[in-house]
DNA sequence: GTCTATATAGGGATAGAC
DNA sequence: GTCTATCCCTATATAGAC
């Protein structure tokens, strides 16, 4: 394909610090919206959800962007670099919607209120939780290695949460299901639901959620 | 991708059709339940699902059984035909439930007894549902390949139902839904209804899936 | 920041002995 | 049916030039 030739090659300098060389300052910063190291992401994104991230090869990711592959090692340490970069994104998103996680007690109204949240996101980074969605053994495997940083993954989070004996089976089968729905039509239905806008989609949803969910 | 020299249809292994040069039982036999054919498939079943289709290897298989990559070779001629003996028994699987699939239009009483059926099966295959569900990338890979072989996976023909302009979105939204409550709490749940009977999930998504398509 | 060239590892697959 | 040994290829990753 033509490469996507955004005029604006980033200013100079590995700012931030492009992925761990010898003695490198770590890379917290900002993430700058057209730079080479986004532009890669947004490669990687849509080739990892295509072919699956074992089977999309660096010489792939830099060859769609006009470049070679060791150019890529300049902006991430290595392939694994990448995928937990993406995952990342998808991190910075789930934040939000994990604050009004309480660490109370479950009911199926705040439950309701946490998909729409996550349901609102989904159809705003649909993309990015495909990606995951697609590739969940490759991120398992990351995980493993990087047992640093919390793992207040939101998967993790549904799971505790849907197996708390505190919570009827009845409810909890139905609060699964009230994802499900939601998981389903946004990523499982393949092009069904194509022609039809967010927002109709996103009202039809919060609908059946909420009948799945109703007593 | 594989390499391109030499015959591309290995005669390896007690499989018949054209080329099987030593005098083995043919493949379109009744699989015998304790075979080394059919342990492999068990082994790499597992593997598939915790690693991934690419991120197993053949020898990770062989060590598990107790004997050599090599040996593999002898049952089946490549790792891909390990992944469609596998897709094979679904296949077979899911026969009995499009059997019930007409051609005619679709109604949401229809869509729900379907859904029982596939339900049924999920129950009944529960593994063999999850490694499709995890390695869509590598299956879609194989289909590109083998472009004989009737495609009419459940998967396909369910997107074609949901994509159907007959029926109204909204109708469409809550068959997907309904699909997703199973598949969200058979397969995405973690361990979250491990201690659940089979039989008692089973009739509690029933019920969901009635509510979701209910009018 | 990107290139060429290369090191290195691991995987799938084959040949032929037993 | 399984083994050892080997081939060939592709992939990640590194070194150093421009």
């Amino acid at each position: 394909m033509t490469r996507a030739t955004a005029a604006k090659d980033g200013p100079a300098g590995p700012r931030g610090g492009p992925g761990g060389r010898k003695a490198e300052p770590a890379q917290d910063q900002p993430p700058e919206a057209g730079s080479t190291r986004e532009r890669i992401l947004d490669v990687a994104l849509d080739l990892f959800i295509e072919k699956g991230f074992d089977g999309t090869s660096l010489r792939e990711i830099a060859e769609k962007l006009g470049f070679t592959k060791a150019a890529l090692y300049y902006h991430y340490a290595s392939k694994d670099d990448i995928l937990m970069a993406l995952h990342m994104r998808l991190h910075d998103v789930g934040r939000d919607g994990l604050k009004q996680l309480t660490d109370g007690p479950v009911s199926l109204a705040t439950w309701e209120s946490l998909v729409d949240t996550v349901l609102g996101q989904m159809l705003a980074q649909r993309k990015l939780y495909l990606m995951h969605e697609r590739n969940q053994a490759a991120l398992e495997k990351l995980h493993r290695k990087d047992h640093d940083a919390e793992h207040e993954d939101l998967q993790q989070r549904f799971r505790q949460m849907l197996a708390d004996p505190a919570i009827s089976l009845h409810d909890r089968v139905r609060m699964a299901s009230s994802f499900g729905a939601v998981f389903s039509v946004l990523f499982m239905a393949g092009d069904a639901f194509e022609g039809t806008s967010t927002q109709e989609l996103g009202e039809l949803l919060r609908q059946t959620v909420h009948d799945i969910l109703a007593p």
